[in-house]
DNA sequence: ATATACACGGATCCCCTATTTCC
DNA sequence: GGAAATAGGGGATCCGTGTA
């Protein structure tokens, strides 16, 4: 039977029926309907042949390339055909073989089998099934299309896969439309939580499970039964993993949502289903869950999205973010100003006495519920990059922006006839590992002082217009000599970048117009959120160029464009600062894309007028911009030598707003008391253009701590271990603390923030390491420590500006104090 | 394996020299 | 008096965390 649906595709997967691939499209028609899609393309690589082959070279070449098939123990494998095309390869005119396969698993082992001295190179066998499948289709994730084909009713058409998957129409696909209009799509979301008594995967018993949705909230526990709504009593483990299945199936979701849930949730779920010898059969086809080898673990679940939301906040959406962690608590109290409950499980409690239960249940479900609000809030930003990017949101949600790049270019080689460079091999990968690094960015030597009127400038996308300005990639980048080229240097030898157009840039180029328009849109109709997600999407993208060509497993790799980009970067801000000090402007600062003058006398117009002149003579795409006007900036020096710091600084403008960069205040690794006391310090000089009250606050803090009136949590310090316990050279306080954590019998492992705070000792001699102790470790805190160690440092470059010295201040009441006892 | 370089600053490490301790 | 242990200074290195 024939018919025509609207649908829209979600997750894709892929599936073997006689030894040839099929797409097994899942998601949504605009009537809410859950649809399977099934169709295919053609498996096919390229072999890029030798220059100067004559056509009957070539067609022999064909004719025996064409007969080759393997066998290996799972099918016969066949080429079905090579055709003869004219393409591109890294910007080259290139005669290529388009070689079909019957199965895309099989194209390494034929490939193998062609080894004539004919072909060069081969190339797109590490394009997966999926990804040529959206390329050749255009069946694009997230967008709207009219399909028409055979509805599949318990037909035993491609083995009877219409009733192996959990769907309510199953077609096969003949012709594929992109609707022009939008119908809504709000994916069905269920987020999902675990708490269980051991940390290690799989080694403890899960107490209980949470699930959040639409109308639907439920604790499943088999421990102490509650009369809590929300809670489900049972018997066992074994049950509450079955009924988790149960309720996934029930609700139906698009999305299963966890926080961390690739590293922890999902793995422990099968681990316990493992041991208690069920199946976690959550696919749509009543599959288990498939983990990913390797150090980054990723669970997927055929036809429904696993979506780790740490994982696509973590590589696109932590630069919005402010948080210091990224745990699920710090993001849920920045985007939703919500907290998860307070409620301390204590896992050596093995008894399991005095557990206030239902307390525990709600706190188990508030995880899921801010889980869930925040992957509603946010999914407008992940369903606009992955429709950009074009790959399913199962790997956009996961991928960093570097690799969301790459698929980008790929997805967007045809309209310039590439065919694709290959993954580099792991020996490329060590290689380019090796390399010396280049000079990268110029950054300028504040004189310290605190200012009056400030401009501040900064170029837009800087890197990303410089890679387009100056034509820098892989394939347009040359060592031999380039008649009017773009030239720089790498390690001392000249460079080369044609001015004709490379893909890359060109494919750059128009992000940062597609962008452009973006934002202008949305700033003429600020109530349009997709319009500033998009905005947001192309920046990230822009964004990731510059890294994605100096990272070592990136396709197009080129370490020359990486450090042109660098390279041209610096002469153009020199430039910039330049022209400003040609019209009279003080040059306070520069770091990379950026320019502090001081206006002195002259007006904000007259500064404009400078910024149109070098906007006018910049080359390309590039553009300076104006950031703002500032009433007072203060740059102090470094702590070590009398000049000035860089990457310290900060500014107040007309509204009081204040900015501050690279000072102890934003740095998670100071005790807040040090962190609140100079952030008060810098507000007070900001706002007041002296130190008088600044002062006072001061002196008001030391007496405080030289009383012992600081509390505490104050002066804990954070520090993130970042390697296990093993690999430290140098044994810091946070490693000493971790290691007694450890003995403790608490959970040690790399990523997490380690807290501490120093307390006195008898033996002068004592290292911090060892005066360190754990917060909830009774000791009394060196008031020495706290004034030397953390306040002193912090205030001391910042009251040396104003020729203040508060050293003696610090001393000086020292030796009163002490009198005092 | 999971973008780049530049930069700050605390704490430790490590070497050197001076001083103290011990026989 | 001379060898060994210890103290202390200072630069190098490690480490974590920022800016861009």
């Amino acid at each position: 039977m024939t018919a025509k649906i609207n649908f829209i595709p979600i997750d894709y997967d892929y599936f073997d029926y006689e030894g040839k691939n099929y797409a097994k499209i899942i998601g949504r028609t605009d009537t809410g309907k859950r649809a399977c899609v099934i169709d295919t393309t053609e498996a096919y690589f390229w072999a890029i042949l030798k220059k100067n082959l004559n056509d009957k070279q070539i067609k022999k070449l064909q004719n025996r390339i064409e007969a080759i098939n393997i066998t290996n123990r799972v099918r016969t494998s066949k080429i079905l055909r090579a055709e003869v095309h004219e393409k591109k390869f890294l910007g080259r005119d290139v005669k290529v073989l388009k070689i079909f396969v019957t199965n895309s698993k099989d194209m390494y082992d034929i490939a193998h089998e062609i080894n004539f001295k004919e072909i060069e190179k081969k190339r797109e066998l590490d394009i997966n099934f999926i990804t040529r499948y959206i390329i050749e289709r255009k069946l694009n994730p997230l967008n709207w299309y009219e399909i028409t084909g055979d509805i599949l009713n318990n037909s035993t058409e491609f083995g009877g896969i219409d009733s192996s998957v959990d769907v309510d129409i199953c077609i096969n696909a003949d012709k594929i439309i992109l609707l022009n209009k939008d119908l809504k799509f709000k994916p069905k979301i269920l987020a999902y939580d675990i708490e269980t008594d051991e940390f290690e995967i799989g080694k403890g018993e899960i107490l209980m499970i949470s699930l959040y949705g639409e109308n639907f909230k439920k604790v499943l526990t088999w421990k102490k039964s509650s009369k809590k709504d929300f809670v489900e009593n049972y018997k066992s483990e074994e049950e509450i993993i079955s009924k988790f299945c149960e309720y996934v199936r029930k609700y139906n979701p698009d999305i299963l949502a966890g926080y961390f849930s690739d590293g922890f949730d999902l793995p422990y779920l099968r681990a316990r289903a493992e041991k208690n010898r069920i199946k976690l059969n959550l696919g749509l086809d009543n599959s288990q869950p498939i983990f990913s080898k390797g150090n980054l673990r990723t669970g997927k679940i055929r036809g429904i999205v696993h979506i780790d939301l740490l994982r696509f906040i973590r590589n696109a959406y932590s630069q919005y973010l402010q948080s210091e962690t990224l745990s699920l608590n710090e993001v849920s109290k920045e985007l939703l100003e919500e907290e998860k409950l307070d409620f301390d499980f204590d896992p050596f409690n093995t008894e399991k006495k005095d557990i206030d239960w239902d307390k525990f249940y709600e706190y188990n479900l508030k995880d899921s519920e801010l889980t869930y609000k925040l992957i509603e809030k946010i999914w407008i930003d992940i369903e606009e990059i992955t429709k950009i990017i074009k790959e399913p949101l199962f790997k956009v949600s996961r991928s960093t922006m570097a690799s969301n790049f790459e698929d980008y270019v790929i997805h967007n080689l045809e309209q310039f006839n590439e065919i694709a460079e290959k993954e580099p091999m792991p020996e490329d990968i060590a290689r380019r590992r090796e390399r010396k690094k280049y000079e990268g960015a110029f950054v300028l030597q504040p004189i310290p002082g605190l200012y009056e009127n400030v401009g501040f400038f900064d170029f837009s996308s800087m890197y990303g217009s410089v890679i387009v300005s100056y034509n820098l990639s892989l394939s347009t980048c040359s060592k031999d000599e380039i008649k009017n080229s773009y030239v720089s240097y790498y390690q001392d030898k000249k460079i080369y970048f044609t001015k004709t157009p490379g893909f890359i840039p060109l494919l750059l180029g128009n992000i940062i117009e597609l962008r452009r328009k973006a934002k202008e849109e949305y700033n003429q109709n600020q109530n349009n959120a997709i319009l500033k997600a998009r905005s947001n999407a192309f920046k990230l993208i822009i964004n990731a160029a510059y890294g994605y060509q100096g990272f070592f497993g990136a396709r197009y790799y080129c370490i020359e464009a990486a450090s042109s980009a660098a390279y041209f970067a610096r002469e153009n801000i020199k430039k910039a600062i330049k022209s400003f000090e040609k019209d009279g402007f003080t040059l306070i600062y520069s770091d990379t894309d950026s320019i502090a003058v001081k206006l002195d006398n002259k007006s904000e117009e007259q500064a404009l007028n400078t910024l149109k002149r070098i906007n006018k003579n910049l080359p390309g795409i590039m553009e300076l911009d104006l950031d703002g006007f500032f009433k007072r900036g203060i740059w102090v020096t470094k702590r070590t030598g009398e000049f000035g710091a860089k990457k310290k600084y900060a500014l107040i403008d007309e509204k009081n707003k204040i900015r501050i960069r690279g000072f102890e205040t934003v740095r998670r690794d100071w005790c807040v008391l040090t962190r609140n006391t100079q952030n008060k310090i810098l507000e007070f000089i900001l706002k007041e253009g002296n130190e008088k009250n600044a002062l006072a606050y001061l002196k008001d803090i030391i007496k405080k701590v030289k009383k012992r009136e600081i509390p505490l949590k104050e002066l804990i310090i954070k520090t993130q271990l970042k390697k296990s316990l093993e690999e430290y050279k140098s044994e810091g306080p946070h490693v000493t603390i971790a290691k007694k954590m450890k003995e403790m019998g608490l959970p040690v492992k790399a990523g997490m923030l380690i807290e501490y705070y120093i307390t006195e000792s008898k033996d002068k001699k004592a290292r911090v390491r060892d005066r360190a102790l754990l917060p909830n470790e009774p000791g009394n805190y060196d008031i020495d420590y706290y004034l030397k160690n953390q306040i002193l440092p912090a205030v001391e470059n910042i009251f040396e500006v104003l020729n203040v010295n508060i050293e003696e201040i610090i001393d000086n009441k020292k030796q009163k104090s002490l009198g005092d006892y």
